[in-house]
DNA sequence: CAGATGAGAGTGAACGTTCATTCACTTACA
DNA sequence: TGTAAGTGAATGAACGTTCACTCTCATCTG
Protein backbone atom coordinates (compact mmCIF):
# COMPACT_ATOMS: atom_id res chain seq x y z
CA UNK A 1 0.00 0.00 0.00
CA UNK A 2 3.19 2.28 -0.43
CA UNK A 3 0.46 4.96 -2.56
CA UNK A 4 4.22 7.34 -2.56
CA UNK A 5 6.84 6.75 -4.80
CA UNK A 6 10.41 7.62 -3.43
CA UNK A 7 11.57 4.01 -2.59
CA UNK A 8 14.63 3.89 -4.72
CA UNK A 9 16.73 4.66 -1.10
CA UNK A 10 18.56 1.69 0.87
CA UNK A 11 17.21 1.34 4.58
CA UNK A 12 13.90 2.46 3.43
CA UNK A 13 12.62 -1.19 3.70
CA UNK A 14 12.26 -1.11 7.19
CA UNK A 15 10.32 2.15 8.13
CA UNK A 16 8.67 1.25 4.49
CA UNK A 17 6.59 -1.87 5.95
CA UNK A 18 6.20 -0.31 9.17
CA UNK A 19 4.25 2.23 7.68
CA UNK A 20 2.48 -0.15 5.63
CA UNK A 21 1.74 -2.08 8.69
CA UNK A 22 0.93 1.04 10.33
CA UNK A 23 -2.07 1.55 7.36
CA UNK A 24 -2.88 -1.63 7.27
CA UNK A 25 -3.92 -1.68 11.22
CA UNK A 26 -5.82 1.64 9.73
CA UNK A 27 -7.58 0.03 7.25
CA UNK A 28 -8.50 -2.94 9.22
CA UNK A 29 -10.03 -0.39 12.26
CA UNK A 30 -11.94 2.03 9.14
CA UNK A 31 -13.67 -1.52 8.38
CA UNK A 32 -14.49 -2.38 11.57
CA UNK A 33 -15.94 0.92 12.32
CA UNK A 34 -18.00 0.97 9.12
CA UNK A 35 -18.90 -2.26 9.69
CA UNK A 36 -20.21 -0.98 13.09
CA UNK A 37 -21.45 2.70 11.87
CA UNK A 38 -24.07 0.80 9.48
CA UNK A 39 -25.05 -1.48 12.23
CA UNK A 40 -26.30 1.26 14.75
CA UNK A 41 -25.03 4.52 13.61
CA UNK A 42 -22.40 6.83 14.54
CA UNK A 43 -23.72 7.45 17.78
CA UNK A 44 -24.94 4.81 19.00
CA UNK A 45 -21.84 2.56 18.02
CA UNK A 46 -19.63 2.33 20.90
CA UNK A 47 -15.71 2.84 20.16
CA UNK A 48 -15.82 -1.49 22.21
CA UNK A 49 -18.14 -2.52 19.43
CA UNK A 50 -15.77 -1.18 16.93
CA UNK A 51 -12.50 -2.68 19.36
CA UNK A 52 -14.50 -6.06 19.27
CA UNK A 53 -15.59 -5.71 15.37
CA UNK A 54 -11.56 -4.95 14.73
CA UNK A 55 -10.27 -7.74 17.09
CA UNK A 56 -8.33 -5.07 19.11
CA UNK A 57 -8.21 -3.62 22.18
CA UNK A 58 -9.22 0.02 22.83
CA UNK A 59 -5.50 1.38 24.13
CA UNK A 60 -4.08 0.08 20.65
CA UNK A 61 -7.38 1.52 18.95
CA UNK A 62 -6.55 4.88 20.41
CA UNK A 63 -3.06 4.58 18.88
CA UNK A 64 -4.46 4.96 15.67
CA UNK A 65 -7.29 7.23 15.54
CA UNK A 66 -7.25 10.00 18.16
CA UNK A 67 -10.82 9.83 18.87
CA UNK A 68 -14.09 8.36 17.38
CA UNK A 69 -14.29 11.63 15.25
CA UNK A 70 -11.60 11.39 13.37
CA UNK A 71 -12.28 7.54 12.45
CA UNK A 72 -15.92 8.90 11.51
CA UNK A 73 -13.90 11.48 9.23
CA UNK A 74 -11.48 9.11 7.98
CA UNK A 75 -14.59 7.02 6.54
CA UNK A 76 -15.76 10.42 4.93
CA UNK A 77 -12.63 10.73 3.20
CA UNK A 78 -12.36 6.97 2.20
CA UNK A 79 -15.34 7.80 0.46
CA UNK A 80 -14.45 10.98 -1.25
CA UNK A 81 -11.56 8.94 -2.49
CA UNK A 82 -13.34 6.28 -3.91
CA UNK A 83 -15.83 8.32 -5.41
CA UNK A 84 -13.29 11.04 -7.28
CA UNK A 85 -12.92 7.54 -9.26
CA UNK A 86 -16.10 7.64 -10.65
CA UNK A 87 -16.04 10.63 -12.11
CA UNK A 88 -13.23 10.06 -13.95
CA UNK A 89 -15.39 8.04 -15.71
CA UNK A 90 -17.45 10.77 -16.13
CA UNK A 91 -14.91 13.21 -17.42
CA UNK A 92 -13.77 10.26 -20.31
CA UNK A 93 -16.95 9.89 -21.73
CA UNK A 94 -18.17 11.77 -25.22
CA UNK A 95 -21.49 11.92 -24.82
CA UNK A 96 -22.00 13.47 -20.85
CA UNK A 97 -25.27 11.68 -20.52
CA UNK A 98 -24.30 8.44 -21.37
CA UNK A 99 -21.15 9.28 -19.32
CA UNK A 100 -24.06 10.24 -16.60
CA UNK A 101 -25.72 7.01 -16.94
CA UNK A 102 -22.70 5.16 -16.67
CA UNK A 103 -21.58 6.91 -13.59
CA UNK A 104 -24.78 6.29 -11.67
CA UNK A 105 -24.51 2.58 -12.62
CA UNK A 106 -21.23 2.62 -11.42
CA UNK A 107 -22.19 4.20 -8.50
CA UNK A 108 -25.25 2.34 -7.68
CA UNK A 109 -23.24 -1.16 -7.71
CA UNK A 110 -20.68 -0.26 -5.60
CA UNK A 111 -23.43 0.93 -2.85
CA UNK A 112 -24.96 -2.39 -2.44
CA UNK A 113 -24.14 -4.41 0.08
CA UNK A 114 -25.69 -4.48 3.51
CA UNK A 115 -23.77 -1.70 5.04
CA UNK A 116 -22.49 0.85 2.21
CA UNK A 117 -26.13 2.33 1.93
CA UNK A 118 -26.79 2.49 5.13
CA UNK A 119 -23.48 4.21 6.18
CA UNK A 120 -24.10 6.42 3.40
CA UNK A 121 -27.28 7.91 4.76
CA UNK A 122 -25.66 7.85 7.63
CA UNK A 123 -23.12 10.40 6.91
CA UNK A 124 -25.23 12.63 5.08
CA UNK A 125 -27.53 12.86 7.86
CA UNK A 126 -24.70 13.67 9.86
CA UNK A 127 -23.01 15.98 7.58
CA UNK A 128 -26.53 18.23 7.74
CA UNK A 129 -25.88 18.78 11.71
CA UNK A 130 -21.88 17.84 11.94
CA UNK A 131 -19.98 21.00 11.20
CA UNK A 132 -16.72 19.22 10.73
CA UNK A 133 -18.43 15.96 8.75
CA UNK A 134 -20.41 18.90 6.72
CA UNK A 135 -17.17 20.46 5.40
CA UNK A 136 -15.66 17.30 4.48
CA UNK A 137 -19.27 16.17 3.13
CA UNK A 138 -19.59 19.58 1.03
CA UNK A 139 -15.91 19.07 -0.40
CA UNK A 140 -16.84 15.96 -1.77
CA UNK A 141 -20.40 17.46 -3.15
CA UNK A 142 -18.89 20.39 -4.55
CA UNK A 143 -16.10 18.22 -6.40
CA UNK A 144 -18.56 16.21 -8.06
CA UNK A 145 -20.90 18.66 -8.63
CA UNK A 146 -17.81 20.17 -10.92
CA UNK A 147 -16.95 17.48 -12.45
CA UNK A 148 -20.92 17.01 -13.51
CA UNK A 149 -21.70 20.51 -14.79
CA UNK A 150 -18.49 20.87 -16.40
CA UNK A 151 -19.48 17.75 -18.50
CA UNK A 152 -23.18 18.80 -18.96
CA UNK A 153 -21.81 22.38 -20.27
CA UNK A 154 -19.17 20.96 -22.42
CA UNK A 155 -22.61 18.75 -23.43
CA UNK A 156 -24.44 21.75 -24.09
CA UNK A 157 -22.09 23.17 -26.55
CA UNK A 158 -21.75 19.81 -28.44
CA UNK A 159 -25.40 19.40 -28.81
CA UNK A 160 -26.10 16.59 -26.53
CA UNK A 161 -27.55 18.41 -24.12
CA UNK A 162 -30.58 20.49 -23.55
CA UNK A 163 -28.73 24.22 -23.55
CA UNK A 164 -32.46 25.22 -21.76
CA UNK A 165 -31.39 23.41 -18.86
CA UNK A 166 -30.50 24.99 -15.28
CA UNK A 167 -27.36 23.16 -14.99
CA UNK A 168 -26.33 23.84 -11.52
CA UNK A 169 -29.62 22.96 -10.15
CA UNK A 170 -30.51 19.82 -12.46
CA UNK A 171 -27.12 18.45 -11.26
CA UNK A 172 -27.71 18.86 -7.75
CA UNK A 173 -30.83 16.80 -8.15
CA UNK A 174 -29.35 14.05 -10.11
CA UNK A 175 -27.20 13.82 -6.76
CA UNK A 176 -30.21 13.92 -4.34
CA UNK A 177 -31.90 11.35 -6.88
CA UNK A 178 -28.76 8.88 -6.23
CA UNK A 179 -28.30 9.70 -2.72
CA UNK A 180 -32.30 8.81 -2.78
CA UNK A 181 -31.99 5.75 -4.22
CA UNK A 182 -29.09 4.24 -2.83
CA UNK A 183 -31.65 4.59 0.52
CA UNK A 184 -34.70 3.71 -0.80
CA UNK A 185 -32.88 0.29 -2.55
CA UNK A 186 -32.71 -1.14 1.03
CA UNK A 187 -35.90 -1.14 2.04
CA UNK A 188 -37.77 -1.70 -1.66
CA UNK A 189 -36.61 -4.87 -2.52
CA UNK A 190 -38.37 -4.75 -6.14
CA UNK A 191 -35.69 -2.24 -7.19
CA UNK A 192 -33.79 -4.30 -8.71
CA UNK A 193 -30.25 -3.49 -10.40
CA UNK A 194 -31.49 -3.72 -14.20
CA UNK A 195 -35.07 -2.45 -13.57
CA UNK A 196 -33.38 1.15 -11.47
CA UNK A 197 -30.40 1.32 -14.24
CA UNK A 198 -33.34 0.63 -17.11
CA UNK A 199 -35.76 3.56 -15.53
CA UNK A 200 -32.76 5.70 -14.62
CA UNK A 201 -31.47 5.73 -18.06
CA UNK A 202 -35.12 6.87 -19.74
CA UNK A 203 -34.83 9.44 -16.69
CA UNK A 204 -31.67 10.91 -17.72
CA UNK A 205 -32.08 10.59 -21.73
CA UNK A 206 -35.63 12.57 -21.57
CA UNK A 207 -34.47 15.11 -19.01
CA UNK A 208 -31.27 15.85 -20.38
CA UNK A 209 -31.29 15.86 -24.07
CA UNK A 210 -32.25 18.74 -26.74
CA UNK A 211 -36.26 18.86 -26.74
CA UNK A 212 -38.19 20.89 -29.38
CA UNK A 213 -40.03 22.87 -26.82
CA UNK A 214 -37.71 25.14 -24.57
CA UNK A 215 -38.31 24.84 -20.77
CA UNK A 216 -40.58 28.37 -20.54
CA UNK A 217 -42.20 27.62 -23.77
CA UNK A 218 -43.26 24.02 -22.26
CA UNK A 219 -44.38 25.71 -18.93
CA UNK A 220 -46.38 28.31 -20.60
CA UNK A 221 -48.30 25.21 -22.37
CA UNK A 222 -48.71 23.07 -19.52
CA UNK A 223 -50.01 25.32 -17.19
CA UNK A 224 -53.24 26.32 -19.89
CA UNK A 225 -53.88 22.51 -21.02
CA UNK A 226 -52.68 18.90 -20.84
CA UNK A 227 -50.57 18.24 -23.50
CA UNK A 228 -50.73 14.09 -24.12
CA UNK A 229 -54.11 13.70 -24.15
CA UNK A 230 -55.32 13.35 -27.69
CA UNK A 231 -52.20 10.73 -28.72
CA UNK A 232 -52.81 6.97 -27.13
CA UNK A 233 -49.41 5.56 -29.24
CA UNK A 234 -48.99 7.62 -32.34
CA UNK A 235 -46.24 9.54 -33.03
CA UNK B 1 -57.19 6.47 27.77
CA UNK B 2 -61.18 6.31 26.27
CA UNK B 3 -60.57 8.65 23.40
CA UNK B 4 -63.48 6.90 21.95
CA UNK B 5 -66.76 8.20 20.82
CA UNK B 6 -68.69 7.87 23.93
CA UNK B 7 -68.96 10.87 25.74
CA UNK B 8 -72.34 11.86 24.91
CA UNK B 9 -73.38 11.12 28.81
CA UNK B 10 -73.30 14.23 31.36
CA UNK B 11 -69.94 14.82 33.26
CA UNK B 12 -68.05 14.59 30.26
CA UNK B 13 -66.65 18.05 30.18
CA UNK B 14 -64.19 17.34 32.79
CA UNK B 15 -62.54 14.02 31.61
CA UNK B 16 -62.31 16.09 28.02
CA UNK B 17 -60.22 19.33 28.96
CA UNK B 18 -58.47 16.38 30.83
CA UNK B 19 -57.64 14.71 27.85
CA UNK B 20 -57.29 17.86 25.67
CA UNK B 21 -54.23 18.75 28.77
CA UNK B 22 -52.38 15.32 28.05
CA UNK B 23 -52.55 15.78 24.60
CA UNK B 24 -51.22 19.51 24.01
CA UNK B 25 -48.77 17.86 26.58
CA UNK B 26 -47.68 15.21 24.55
CA UNK B 27 -47.58 17.45 21.50
CA UNK B 28 -45.16 20.26 23.54
CA UNK B 29 -43.06 17.55 24.91
CA UNK B 30 -43.30 16.33 20.59
CA UNK B 31 -41.89 19.31 19.23
CA UNK B 32 -39.39 19.94 21.88
CA UNK B 33 -38.22 16.51 21.01
CA UNK B 34 -38.14 17.27 17.04
CA UNK B 35 -35.90 20.67 17.48
CA UNK B 36 -33.38 18.91 19.83
CA UNK B 37 -33.48 16.03 17.23
CA UNK B 38 -32.97 18.00 14.40
CA UNK B 39 -29.86 19.44 15.93
CA UNK B 40 -28.02 16.66 17.55
CA UNK B 41 -29.82 13.12 15.76
CA UNK B 42 -31.74 10.84 18.26
CA UNK B 43 -28.61 9.39 19.80
CA UNK B 44 -26.98 12.29 20.26
CA UNK B 45 -30.20 14.27 21.65
CA UNK B 46 -30.45 13.43 25.62
CA UNK B 47 -33.64 13.21 27.22
CA UNK B 48 -32.67 15.93 29.42
CA UNK B 49 -31.90 18.46 26.28
CA UNK B 50 -35.52 17.69 25.22
CA UNK B 51 -36.93 18.10 28.80
CA UNK B 52 -35.09 21.26 28.75
CA UNK B 53 -36.49 22.29 25.85
CA UNK B 54 -40.10 21.08 26.67
CA UNK B 55 -39.60 23.13 30.04
CA UNK B 56 -40.50 19.89 31.84
CA UNK B 57 -39.00 17.65 34.40
CA UNK B 58 -37.83 14.15 33.33
CA UNK B 59 -40.19 12.32 35.68
CA UNK B 60 -43.06 14.14 34.59
CA UNK B 61 -41.83 13.86 30.47
CA UNK B 62 -41.93 9.90 31.37
CA UNK B 63 -45.93 10.05 32.33
CA UNK B 64 -46.29 11.16 28.79
CA UNK B 65 -44.01 8.74 27.00
CA UNK B 66 -42.79 5.22 28.14
CA UNK B 67 -39.15 5.76 26.52
CA UNK B 68 -37.13 7.72 23.82
CA UNK B 69 -38.17 5.57 21.30
CA UNK B 70 -41.92 5.69 22.08
CA UNK B 71 -40.84 9.78 21.43
CA UNK B 72 -39.31 8.92 17.91
CA UNK B 73 -41.75 6.79 16.99
CA UNK B 74 -44.82 9.26 17.34
CA UNK B 75 -42.48 11.57 15.16
CA UNK B 76 -42.74 9.20 12.72
CA UNK B 77 -46.36 8.65 13.07
CA UNK B 78 -46.95 12.62 12.87
CA UNK B 79 -45.23 13.11 9.96
CA UNK B 80 -47.15 10.12 8.21
CA UNK B 81 -50.70 12.10 9.26
CA UNK B 82 -49.17 15.16 7.61
CA UNK B 83 -47.97 13.29 4.59
CA UNK B 84 -50.93 11.66 3.66
CA UNK B 85 -52.87 14.83 3.41
CA UNK B 86 -50.35 15.35 0.09
CA UNK B 87 -51.48 12.71 -1.20
CA UNK B 88 -55.37 13.44 -1.20
CA UNK B 89 -54.03 16.77 -3.90
CA UNK B 90 -52.57 14.10 -5.64
CA UNK B 91 -56.08 11.69 -5.78
CA UNK B 92 -57.84 14.82 -6.71
CA UNK B 93 -55.81 15.84 -9.87
CA UNK B 94 -57.20 14.96 -13.02
CA UNK B 95 -53.86 14.77 -14.32
CA UNK B 96 -51.37 12.72 -12.33
CA UNK B 97 -48.47 14.49 -14.05
CA UNK B 98 -49.67 17.51 -13.06
CA UNK B 99 -50.75 16.43 -9.77
CA UNK B 100 -47.14 14.89 -8.67
CA UNK B 101 -45.50 18.49 -9.95
CA UNK B 102 -48.25 20.31 -7.36
CA UNK B 103 -47.45 17.15 -5.02
CA UNK B 104 -43.69 17.76 -4.86
CA UNK B 105 -44.22 21.80 -4.78
CA UNK B 106 -46.19 21.29 -1.27
CA UNK B 107 -43.79 18.82 -0.18
CA UNK B 108 -40.73 20.91 -1.31
CA UNK B 109 -42.22 24.18 0.53
CA UNK B 110 -43.39 22.09 4.04
CA UNK B 111 -40.17 20.84 4.21
CA UNK B 112 -38.15 23.95 4.31
CA UNK B 113 -37.21 25.29 8.45
CA UNK B 114 -34.04 24.25 9.79
CA UNK B 115 -35.23 21.60 11.25
CA UNK B 116 -37.61 19.81 9.05
CA UNK B 117 -35.18 18.52 6.76
CA UNK B 118 -32.58 17.51 9.43
CA UNK B 119 -35.05 15.47 11.53
CA UNK B 120 -36.50 14.00 7.95
CA UNK B 121 -33.31 12.78 6.81
CA UNK B 122 -32.58 11.69 10.13
CA UNK B 123 -35.63 9.12 10.05
CA UNK B 124 -34.73 8.26 7.06
CA UNK B 125 -31.25 6.90 8.42
CA UNK B 126 -32.91 5.46 11.68
CA UNK B 127 -35.29 3.68 9.52
CA UNK B 128 -32.98 1.94 7.67
CA UNK B 129 -31.36 0.17 11.19
CA UNK B 130 -34.15 0.55 13.74
CA UNK B 131 -36.61 -2.10 12.94
CA UNK B 132 -39.14 -0.75 14.44
CA UNK B 133 -38.99 2.88 13.31
CA UNK B 134 -38.44 0.87 9.55
CA UNK B 135 -41.65 -0.38 10.19
CA UNK B 136 -43.55 2.44 10.34
CA UNK B 137 -41.38 4.19 7.85
CA UNK B 138 -42.45 1.40 5.31
CA UNK B 139 -46.21 1.60 6.29
CA UNK B 140 -45.50 6.11 5.43
CA UNK B 141 -43.79 4.59 2.39
CA UNK B 142 -46.25 2.11 1.20
CA UNK B 143 -48.87 4.29 1.51
CA UNK B 144 -47.68 7.32 -0.59
CA UNK B 145 -46.23 4.42 -3.09
CA UNK B 146 -49.82 3.21 -3.44
CA UNK B 147 -51.15 6.63 -3.87
CA UNK B 148 -48.65 7.48 -6.92
CA UNK B 149 -48.55 4.19 -8.44
CA UNK B 150 -52.42 4.17 -8.75
CA UNK B 151 -52.41 7.73 -9.90
CA UNK B 152 -49.65 6.75 -12.42
CA UNK B 153 -51.80 3.77 -13.52
CA UNK B 154 -54.50 5.57 -14.00
CA UNK B 155 -52.77 8.35 -16.51
CA UNK B 156 -51.70 5.95 -18.07
CA UNK B 157 -55.08 4.81 -19.02
CA UNK B 158 -56.15 8.09 -19.72
CA UNK B 159 -52.73 8.99 -22.16
CA UNK B 160 -51.92 11.26 -19.63
CA UNK B 161 -48.55 9.11 -18.86
CA UNK B 162 -45.95 7.00 -20.93
CA UNK B 163 -47.73 3.74 -21.07
CA UNK B 164 -44.06 1.96 -21.38
CA UNK B 165 -43.41 2.66 -17.75
CA UNK B 166 -42.24 1.00 -15.07
CA UNK B 167 -44.94 2.04 -12.49
CA UNK B 168 -43.58 0.60 -9.78
CA UNK B 169 -39.97 1.91 -10.04
CA UNK B 170 -40.59 5.13 -11.33
CA UNK B 171 -42.56 6.22 -8.39
CA UNK B 172 -39.99 5.03 -6.05
CA UNK B 173 -37.45 6.99 -7.80
CA UNK B 174 -39.36 9.49 -7.75
CA UNK B 175 -39.75 9.52 -3.85
CA UNK B 176 -36.17 9.02 -3.56
CA UNK B 177 -35.77 11.91 -5.35
CA UNK B 178 -37.77 14.07 -3.17
CA UNK B 179 -35.91 12.97 -0.05
CA UNK B 180 -32.70 13.63 -1.67
CA UNK B 181 -33.81 17.06 -2.41
CA UNK B 182 -34.67 17.61 0.84
CA UNK B 183 -31.18 16.82 2.28
CA UNK B 184 -29.32 18.75 0.06
CA UNK B 185 -31.10 21.69 -0.37
CA UNK B 186 -29.62 22.42 3.20
CA UNK B 187 -26.24 21.88 1.66
CA UNK B 188 -26.91 23.82 -1.54
CA UNK B 189 -28.05 27.18 -1.23
CA UNK B 190 -28.42 27.88 -4.69
CA UNK B 191 -31.22 25.45 -5.22
CA UNK B 192 -33.94 27.97 -3.97
CA UNK B 193 -38.37 27.00 -4.10
CA UNK B 194 -38.37 28.59 -7.93
CA UNK B 195 -35.30 27.18 -9.60
CA UNK B 196 -36.11 23.56 -7.86
CA UNK B 197 -39.71 23.86 -8.71
CA UNK B 198 -39.21 24.97 -12.26
CA UNK B 199 -36.06 22.16 -12.91
CA UNK B 200 -38.25 19.31 -11.31
CA UNK B 201 -41.37 20.54 -13.47
CA UNK B 202 -39.31 19.63 -16.51
CA UNK B 203 -38.03 16.55 -15.55
CA UNK B 204 -41.24 14.83 -14.34
CA UNK B 205 -43.38 16.26 -17.82
CA UNK B 206 -40.25 15.03 -19.87
CA UNK B 207 -39.58 11.57 -17.99
CA UNK B 208 -43.60 10.88 -17.49
CA UNK B 209 -44.98 11.65 -20.56
CA UNK B 210 -45.99 9.37 -23.53
CA UNK B 211 -42.96 9.47 -26.28
CA UNK B 212 -42.75 8.66 -29.54
CA UNK B 213 -40.42 5.35 -28.80
CA UNK B 214 -41.04 3.41 -26.30
CA UNK B 215 -38.68 2.05 -23.55
CA UNK B 216 -37.19 -0.69 -24.94
CA UNK B 217 -36.59 1.07 -28.84
CA UNK B 218 -34.88 3.56 -27.04
CA UNK B 219 -32.74 1.49 -24.63
CA UNK B 220 -31.99 -0.71 -28.05
CA UNK B 221 -31.01 3.07 -30.06
CA UNK B 222 -28.92 4.45 -27.83
CA UNK B 223 -27.01 0.99 -26.53
CA UNK B 224 -25.63 1.02 -30.24
CA UNK B 225 -25.24 4.84 -30.99
CA UNK B 226 -25.33 8.35 -29.81
CA UNK B 227 -28.65 9.34 -30.23
CA UNK B 228 -28.90 13.25 -30.70
CA UNK B 229 -25.40 13.97 -32.38
CA UNK B 230 -26.32 15.86 -35.32
CA UNK B 231 -28.58 18.57 -34.32
CA UNK B 232 -27.40 21.70 -32.27
CA UNK B 233 -30.13 23.94 -31.87
CA UNK B 234 -32.84 22.89 -35.07
CA UNK B 235 -35.68 21.51 -33.88
C1' DC C 1 -69.46 25.90 54.07
C1' DA C 2 -64.99 23.96 56.25
C1' DG C 3 -62.20 20.57 55.71
C1' DA C 4 -60.88 15.82 54.43
C1' DT C 5 -59.75 12.89 50.28
C1' DG C 6 -57.37 11.21 46.53
C1' DA C 7 -55.91 11.23 41.92
C1' DG C 8 -53.19 13.35 38.53
C1' DA C 9 -49.37 16.83 37.42
C1' DG C 10 -44.95 17.81 38.28
C1' DT C 11 -40.24 17.60 40.65
C1' DG C 12 -35.28 16.45 40.77
C1' DA C 13 -32.02 13.61 42.98
C1' DA C 14 -30.43 9.00 42.48
C1' DC C 15 -29.75 4.54 40.04
C1' DG C 16 -27.15 1.33 37.42
C1' DT C 17 -25.19 1.27 33.04
C1' DT C 18 -22.50 2.55 29.34
C1' DC C 19 -19.75 5.76 27.18
C1' DA C 20 -15.09 7.69 25.16
C1' DT C 21 -10.76 7.98 26.66
C1' DT C 22 -6.44 7.14 29.44
C1' DC C 23 -2.52 4.87 31.45
C1' DA C 24 0.53 1.84 33.79
C1' DC C 25 1.86 -2.13 32.05
C1' DT C 26 3.53 -6.34 29.15
C1' DT C 27 5.09 -8.44 24.82
C1' DA C 28 7.70 -8.78 20.46
C1' DC C 29 11.37 -7.81 17.84
C1' DA C 30 15.31 -5.47 15.24
C1' DT D 1 18.19 -3.22 24.94
C1' DG D 2 15.29 0.22 23.38
C1' DT D 3 11.22 1.16 20.71
C1' DA D 4 6.88 0.31 18.88
C1' DA D 5 2.70 -2.72 19.36
C1' DG D 6 -0.62 -4.14 22.18
C1' DT D 7 -3.34 -4.87 26.66
C1' DG D 8 -7.40 -4.16 29.65
C1' DA D 9 -8.76 -2.30 33.96
C1' DA D 10 -9.77 2.28 35.61
C1' DT D 11 -11.97 6.94 35.19
C1' DG D 12 -15.23 10.42 35.37
C1' DA D 13 -18.88 12.02 32.75
C1' DA D 14 -23.27 11.36 30.71
C1' DC D 15 -26.82 8.45 29.55
C1' DG D 16 -32.06 6.70 29.95
C1' DT D 17 -34.96 5.72 33.38
C1' DT D 18 -37.02 5.40 38.14
C1' DC D 19 -38.83 6.74 42.43
C1' DA D 20 -40.17 8.90 46.61
C1' DC D 21 -41.99 13.01 47.03
C1' DT D 22 -44.75 17.61 46.74
C1' DC D 23 -48.27 20.43 44.80
C1' DT D 24 -52.92 21.44 42.82
C1' DC D 25 -57.55 21.14 42.82
C1' DA D 26 -62.12 19.13 41.90
C1' DT D 27 -65.06 16.31 44.56
C1' DC D 28 -67.07 14.36 48.64
C1' DT D 29 -68.40 14.48 53.68
C1' DG D 30 -70.32 16.18 57.87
Amino acid sequence: MGQGGKDDAPASTASATAIDAREAQQQRILAAAMACFARSGFHKASMQDICAEAGMSAGNLYRYFRSKEAIIAAIAEAERVRNAALFDLLQRAEDPVRGLIELARCYLRDMQGRDAPMLCTEIIAEALRNPEIRTMFERNINEAHAACAHALRQGIAQGYVDPGLDVDVAVRMLMALGDGIVAHRVIADFMTDDRTEAVLEVMLERFLRPHAASTVVLADTLSSQPAAAPLPTSA
